[in-house]
DNA sequence: ATTATTTGACCATC
DNA sequence: GATGGTCAAATAAT
């Protein structure tokens, strides 16, 4: 918890940082003859910088107490929480044990969010060849966690979190279970978003590696072709290219340092993927909800939402935060893709744009 | 030595 | 109580 706190307030700052640089570019701008375009571009940048801050102060003071002393200990969450050790506490071994020693904090907390988080299906077919030689990984990196036996299920479902859980708090999960009717088809169900850096190389899917581990114990660790973390994988390259850039001067020089794969493209559009009936998430969704004057023209969509819902760019940077996923799960509950039905995105994206106005920004410590 | 997997047990939910 | 999800000690792999 703590270090996804710090995380936060690090990205609050550089947040503002970038702000506050922008708008530095924004008077250069001004005092010389730049175009009104880029001067545009300079300004859609320092609102969705300020958006992003604004949102991520907003999720931080909301998130990590009960909500009924959410007026109180807004700042708690932000800083004030009581720094828990990592390590295993004597009696109790248990993580959900940790939760509770965590006071201010309801033990419920995690798992409450856990159940939130953002969660879609994906069917992965590996084909014999793959299966010979193990397949390839979705570019994220997979530990896993538990083997289950589920009833009905001919074979067990096998449970993954991210590998950089513990040093990036990055919480993404995700179940394998294989299918009973065909054994070459894997429901891979996502849980959670990954904040951690290591899925950047998943927008160019790495060469087939070898995944022997689950070849011997019946349960394949299938992770190819998955669009929604492509997507994901996008955002967060994408963020990282508008930090890149916006450090630099306008949009028209990012292209060197940062480009879309078409293959990337591809992926998000592809149908090869299934949405489980409950705690449907595309990322998709949050793909076009973050937008960005530096959005490609290629994506009509996805332009949609940046001409129309330039408030959605918060998700955007929030998402990358990995905010409170609850929050983000509530915001995202009317799951669809961008490609199906933008409309969804516009409350998705105006619904909860509105900041509340309980929230202490002036608590003392906030910003420290 | 470090990192990952296996697996039985624990816990929450239904 | 049954079930699914997670933990963590033991074990294996690197």
């Amino acid at each position: 918890m703590e270090q996804r706190l710090n995380w936060e307030q690090g990205t609050l700052i550089s947040e503002l940082i970038q702000g506050m640089e922008l708008a530095k570019q924004l008077r250069v701008h001004l005092g010389t003859a730049s175009s009104a375009e880029s001067r545009e571009v300079l300004v859609q940048k320092i609102l969705s910088s300020y958006e992003n801050a604004l949102m991520l102060l907003k999720l931080s003071g909301s998130m990590g107490q009960p909500p009924q002393q959410q007026q109180n200990v807004g700042a708690t969450s932000g800083n004030c929480v009581p720094e828990s050790p990592l390590s295993i506490n004597g009696g109790s071994p248990r993580s959900d044990d940790f939760d509770k020693d965590n006071n201010n904090q309801d033990p419920r907390d995690v798992s409450k969010k856990r159940k939130m988080m953002p969660r879609w299906t994906d069917q992965v077919k590996v084909s014999s060849e793959n299966m010979l030689e193990g397949p390839h990984d979705d570019g994220y990196s997979w530990r896993k966690y538990g083997q289950k036996d589920i009833l009905g299920a001919k074979y067990p479902r096998s449970y993954y979190r991210c590998t950089y859980r513990n040093t990036k708090n990055c919480w993404a999960t995700k179940q394998v279970q294989r299918s009973d009717e065909d054994p070459t088809v894997f429901e891979v169900t996502y849980r959670g978003t990954h904040i951690c850096s290591h899925g950047n190389q998943a927008v160019i899917p790495p060469p087939a590696s070898p995944e022997k581990i689950d070849l011997k114990s019946n349960n394949l660790n299938n992770n190819n072709n998955n669009p929604q973390l492509q997507s994901q994988d996008i955002l967060l390259n994408l963020r990282k290219g508008l930090r890149v850039n916006t450090q630099g001067l306008d949009n028209k020089e990012m292209a060197p340092s940062f480009s879309f794969p078409s293959t990337s493209f591809g992926y998000l559009k592809s149908e090869n993927h299934s949405f489980s009936p409950s705690g449907v998430l595309d990322n998709n969704h949050f793909f076009g909800s973050f937008s960005s004057p530096f959005m490609s023209p290629a994506t009509p969509e996805l332009n949609y939402f940046s001409a129309s819902h330039s408030q959605s760019d918060n998700f955007g940077g929030i998402l990358n935060t990995h905010q409170s996923e609850s929050d983000l799960t509530g915001l995202i509950s009317a799951n669809t893709s961008a490609t199906n039905s933008p409309i969804m995105d516009l409350d998705f994206s105006l619904d909860h744009v509105e900041f509340d106005p309980n929230f202490p920004f002036d608590t003392p410590g906030f910003f420290s």
